[in-house]
DNA sequence: CGAATTTGACCAGCGC
DNA sequence: GCGCTGGTCAAATTCG
């Protein structure tokens, strides 16, 4: 192992660590219940005392990538059922809820990764399945070779009616979107939606969003390029969110105009119909024969603050933004402890995170890196 | 009136 | 060169 190598190995241990000290943090502050730990360390704690219904599985997903560009599964392959089913085999939980993210940025060479919906929510397939890239797909996604892209997919909340990003509802995050455009996809029944970041001017930031074609439950998200400026007022951000939830969340109706604003802010409150379970992996590495896979897989409480604290953490874990300027924990959990200090049991974040360096075991495939929870 | 979305037009990359 | 397709631009529209 080199000296690189070891570098960037330690230094996803270190994030491993720093987030796994965040969410235990907001553990002991907010009454999340989750457990932590790395694969050559403890055994893992037993499953979070949470009702049944308010947990699901969690998925994991090691995407093969090879540095060379997108060659991905061709199907749910035997073994990959076999991981996904071991990855939440404890925890008996009723159903999948998977989101996958792929994330290569920190991937030398970075090309391109394409990802299929996963787990059907309504044909009873516990079956994550992960699309073949068409050769138009991967044309388009090779398109601007240099740059980064990053693909997440998660369930889609039920589309809505009437003006605002063809009805789609997305997810929130921290950062401020503006759409600029939208377009029928070929081969595609949903069009995909375009989006800039508009919290800074010079931004070069861009998302698009669109469903899955072959599951329409899946939101198909993809980040291109990077944010060149601190997290968008985080602050204000929540606090707007914290009084938006607080002056409308309590009564069924909502107005057009704080739904049209929710989805401008993409601070969403009730888009998320279930728990969000998602697994972001990290693939990096300096040689291209011998991958660093990290794992990190949050369970998503169905409140918007969790989901935006945990989308914060997933990007912060990604490495989304380049620029090394994330906001401090201490931001996050102050703002959480200002969104729901009533009611501190309705977040729940059960996380499990993994960390693997899989540089010393050549010929060893991904799933077999894999841990069990 | 300002800000965000919508939507048709335009542009670029690629295959034929 | 032409057509197809995806990505972006920008004027028009909408909404608070």
């Amino acid at each position: 192992m080199d000296m690189n190598m070891m570098e960037e190995a330690n230094a996803a241990t270190a994030q491993a660590g720093d987030l796994a000290d965040v969410v235990a943090r907001a553990a002991n502050a907010r009454a999340f219940v989750l457990s932590t730990h790395h694969h050559h360390s403890s055994p893992p704690l037993p499953p979070p005392p949470m009702p049944p219904h308010q947990y699901h599985p969690t998925a994991q997903i090691t995407i093969p990538y090879d540095h060379q560009g997108a060659a991905m599964f061709e199907t749910a392959a035997p073994s990959t059922l076999d991981s996904y089913q071991l990855t939440h085999g404890g925890y008996g939980m009723p159903r999948p809820l998977p989101v996958q993210i792929s994330q290569h940025a920190l991937c030398r060479g970075g090309g391109d990764v394409v990802m299929g919906g996963a787990g059907a929510a309504d044909d009873g397939e516990d079956a994550i399945r992960i699309l073949p890239l068409t050769p138009s797909a991967h044309h388009q996604m090779m398109k601007r070779k240099n740059e980064v892209k990053k693909v997440v997919c998660i369930p889609a909340p039920p589309a809505t009616s009437g003006r605002g990003g063809g009805g789609e509802v997305i997810p929130s995050d921290l950062w401020a979107w503006r759409k600029y455009g939208q377009k029928p996809i070929k081969g595609s029944p949903y069009p995909r939606g375009y989006y800039r970041c508009s919290s800074s001017k010079g931004c070069m930031a861009r998302k698009q969003v669109e469903r899955s074609g072959s599951d329409p439950n899946m939101l198909v998200i993809t980040y291109t390029a990077e944010h060149n400026h601190p997290w968008p007022m985080q602050r204000n951000v929540l606090a707007g969110y914290a009084r938006s939830h607080h002056t409308h969340a309590t009564t069924a109706a909502s107005t057009a105009a704080t739904t049209r604003h929710k989805q401008q802010q993409n601070i969403c409150s009730n888009q998320l119909p279930a728990p969000m379970i998602s697994s972001t992996t990290c693939a990096s590495s300096s040689s291209s024969s011998s991958p660093c896979n990290v794992h990190a897989d949050v369970v998503l409480g169905s409140q918007p603050a969790a989901n935006m604290m945990m989308m914060m953490m997933m990007e912060a874990r990604a490495g989304l933004s380049n620029s090394g300027i994330q906001p401090a924990a201490d931001e996050v959990f102050a703002e959480l402890e200002e969104l729901e200090p009533e009611n501190p049991t309705m977040i729940n974040a059960n996380m499990v995170y993994s960390m693997t360096t899989s540089s010393s075991r050549p010929g060893v495939s991904s799933y077999d890196q894999w841990h069990k929870f």
